[in-house]
RNA sequence: CGGGGUGUAGCGCAGUUGGUAGCGCGCUUGCUUUGGGAGCAAGAUGCCGGGUGUUCGAGUCACCUCACUCCGACCA
């Protein structure tokens, strides 16, 4: 797959300039645009239409697991981001203010939302009194806004678009089962509707979320051997409730504080798509969220049939899957550089050859496989391809990331392994910051999770030999 | 926020010792083509990122500024 022949020049190789290569990726797809406004983007109607087809997922899985969608305001005054302590320290330096209001100074000024815990629990202090009214489960798809301060298009923008997930509970055990409950969702939908495998885990002290008691993460694999925090799910106890002060008569007729989560992904999730499946001819779709899953292509379609043909087809596929038959004069070789370029995961190509044997040619985005259908067959061979496009696509992330997950059981051997090998370490750790530290200062590398499914490499500490407690996931990240 | 790089046509770039703005791709029109980014012909397109200065004269020199981009520190 590496040895695989570059075909299109605009394209900087992944293995000369892999930033490069993500960018031209980005601008060639026609995935998004540059503004005035550093850090934000467009959602050009292609990435638009990746985005989309994401959230339709997505949200139906949080449907189906009993979350139900709001939408809430933009703007947060000062003193209510201020009231959890944590929080705001964590968020307070990146976020953006609202001033003024036409040409009047604002009495307080108003931050527009990095995320929206503070207005969900305002929201919750007036809405819950009973243990009637728990749970809650809150979804709301907006974007936020964080004043970052080096960009790079979907990994790190100033807005971005996001899901955010919001729940209130009546007892610890509801919000942590909660939390677990929409990490699982996440990674559900990575593995099976994005193809990208990923490292369930939870997140060290220094890695959490402002405000939060754990974090749960998934992280993903990029190509380049840099790990990708691809979703995160929060679990805050009862501290957001103490800090706002919601209480609720529990059935013995107590008053107490219900617990809270909060989980998000964003369109950062189409930056994983592009770093984890591309190639050095473009992007590389999972089928599921492909906006075009087939792409028809007339060869000669000035002779006569091939149009009809073509269109017969195309009329025929739009009952098992999304397809689009490019009817512009721009010449074959043109289309089917186009089309990979924007990782579209069928091509067929009907010309009049083919038209004479009742076939087509079909050729798989991912490997380049090139088949011949017969015309009969149509509708059940392209479900078909499109099923082992994804399991091809899993099969190879997974495997590249368990090629490029090393264990390291010395600070040496670690060193030695993040400078030169690019791709998750797998270590044990004490459990002491200062070894984390330690690691992120002379390595490089930062604590990606501790993973649930734990392996004993050493009983000491990759950093400081003492005895170790955990099995962590070390690695250069995003 | 530190270090590097780049700003000239829609995109990618050239522009020498300062002297009236160029190339490729793309775009428009026509004809011929069509199984891996087609050929010929004729067109259209410029606040040389912005400002100040030096000069008879600035794309070119100086200073300032802004933006983009890459590498670090901080973060989904």
């Amino acid at each position: 797959m590496a040895e695989q022949k570059k075909m299109v020049e605009e394209i900087t190789s992944m293995d000369e300039d892999f930033a490069k290569w993500y960018t031209d990726v980005v601008k060639k797809a026609e995935l998004c645009g540059y503004t005035s406004v550093k850090g934000c983007i467009v959602l050009r109607p292609y990435g638009c239409a990746i985005w989309e087809n994401i959230q339709k997922i997505m949200d139906g899985m949080f449907k189906a697991t009993g979350h139900e969608n709001v939408c809430m305001p933009m703007f947060i005054p000062e003193s209510l981001l201020e009231k959890e302590k944590d929080h705001v320290e964590g968020f307070a330096p990146e976020v953006a203010w609202v001033t003024h209001g036409g040409s009047e100074k604002l009495e307080e000024r108003l931050c527009v939302r990095p995320t929206s815990e503070t207005l969900f629990c305002e929201h919750y202090k007036q809405t819950v009194q009973s243990y009637r009214d728990l749970p809650k489960l809150y979804n709301q798809w907006v974007s936020v806004v964080r004043w970052e301060k080096t960009t790079r298009p979907f990994l790190r923008t100033r807005e971005f678009w996001w899901q955010e997930g919001h729940t209130i509970h009546a007892t610890a055990e509801q919000a942590q089962e909660e939390t677990i409950k929409m990490l699982n969702v996440y990674a559900d939908f990575c593995e099976n509707v994005l193809a990208i495998p990923v490292v369930k885990g939870v997140k060290t002290e220094k890695e959490r979320f402002a405000g939060a008691e754990d974090t749960y993460t998934i992280e993903a694999l990029m190509h380049d051997g840099k790990a990708l925090q691809s979703g995160t799910s929060h679990y805050f106890g009862d501290g957001f409730a103490k800090a706002f002060q919601i209480q609720f008569t529990d059935k013995d007729n107590k008053l107490k504080y219900p617990f809270q989560t909060s989980w998000g992904t964003s369109t950062r999730l189409i930056g994983a798509i592009i770093m984890a499946h591309g190639d050095n001819n473009g992007l590389v779709l999972p089928p599921k969220i492909a906006p075009i899953q087939t792409v028809v292509v007339p060869i000669a379609y000035h002779k006569p049939g091939v149009l009809e043909k073509a269109d017969e087809i195309t009329e025929r596929l739009s009952g098992v899957c999304r397809v689009k038959c490019d009817k512009t004069d721009n010449t074959p070789g043109w289309k089917f550089a186009e089309y990979e370029m924007k990782g579209v995961p069928l091509r067929l190509e009907i010309g009049p050859k083919d038209i004479e044997k009742n076939q087509c040619v079909i050729v798989r985005r991912d490997n380049r496989e090139k088949i011949f259908v017969s015309l009969d067959e149509l509708e059940e061979k392209i479900p078909e391809l499109l099923d082992e496009v994804h399991a091809s696509l899993y099969k190879n992330a997974l495997e590249r990331r368990e090629k490029m997950t090393y264990e390291a059981r010395s600070f040496e051997e670690l060193k030695e392994i993040a400078d030169n090998k690019p791709g998750f370490i797998k270590a044990m750790w004490c459990g002491d910051r200062a070894c984390e530290d330690k690691l992120k200062e002379e390595t490089g590398v930062t604590s990606r999770c501790i993973p649930f499914e734990q392996t004993e490499i050493s009983d000491k500490c990759v950093c400081c030999g003492k005895p170790a407690k955990k099995m962590l996931y070390w690695g250069k990240a995003y």
